[in-house]
DNA sequence: CATTATACTGTATATATATTCAGTATTAAT
DNA sequence: ATTAATACTGAATATATATACAGTATAATG
């Protein structure tokens, strides 16, 4: 996926935002109405390089033929499990513990992560980390002093700040 | 909603299928194709029964503007704009002020809301809203105290607690 | 029995829409 | 210095599309 410009992505959100209300894909009159542009070959052309950089595709002759292609499976998948904080074992990606897949973009959270956890309690609270919060966790060996961390302490499993 | 017919079921069940495989509704003669019809006025009709009856609704004028009334999706949909939250003037669902369209399961926040607000500052940290957290706003006039509301004043968008 | 809804074919047409062509201007790259 | 890409206006046009009109036929309804 190449880069996207400035009005480009304007151009794609503008599409995204149209759909959502009508439920269907805007004409190039309606792009231009949406932008303030006054000529419908400024969303044509902003749709061909949308096409070319492959965040849309075209269906040629078609009236309002726009469809949005999403990234697909590359390095970050598209779909998170939710699983719940449970009192006895480690938070595991075991089907029993998924409350639900939630769908995010990639790189949503600054960097890669394995699935959400459901917090409970709010030992957290000076984190900003709320009970019901989802947190982004990362399965990974390399913890630093001040991480914040899944802990299981006995049967316990937590929420801490990392300390050695 | 009143009753479907079998041969109405089929041409709303096409259209949800047209719709999942290009990502655009179908035109008339779309459907006369997928189903066999040999007149656009066959769909025409099923389409405005379907609309009297509530199942769609349908643009006029428009083309392929058809979109598929469910209820229980319906005001709670899939796609969520995050909007940036911008020092001058209130946030709104102007597509320029939109940074990304989020996808977000039905009913993942107890509630519904409208769409996402990006924070800047800190100063609902005690409530576990840091910099750059991203918050569901709903579009409302029903306010009680102690609610956390979106507030401009004068020309300065905040969170903030509200308290008459 | 008259009426209404359903379920079609077939033709016609105004217009909604994609798409090309001709320009202008700015910026980045080679 | 010369491409190539971006970012537009403005006009023109072939055609994709909605939609009305004219029929035919069956089943249900009051």
């Amino acid at each position: 996926m190449k880069d996207i410009t400035s009005q480009q992505n304007k151009v794609l959100n503008c599409i995204q935002v149209y759909i959502k209300k009508t439920g269907f894909p805007p004409t190039r009159a309606d792009i231009c109405q949406e932008l303030g542009f006054k000529s419908p070959n400024s969303a044509e052309t902003h749709l061909r390089a949308l096409e070319k950089k492959g965040f849309i595709s075209i269906e040629s002759g078609t009236s309002r033929g726009i469809s949005i292609i999403n990234p697909e499976i590359e390095h970050d998948g598209n779909d998170y499990p939710i699983i719940g904080l449970v009192a006895a074992g480690s938070p595991t990606l075991a089907t029993e513990n998924v409350e639900k897949v939630f769908n995010c973009p990639q790189g949503f959270f600054g960097s890669n992560f394995d699935y959400f956890l459901r917090v409970r309690g709010l030992s957290m609270k000076d984190a900003g980390i709320m009970e019901d919060d989802l947190i982004a966790v990362k399965k990974t060996q390399d913890i630093k002093n001040g991480d914040i961390v899944i802990a299981r302490i006995d049967d316990e499993v937590t929420v801490k700040y990392f300390h050695r």
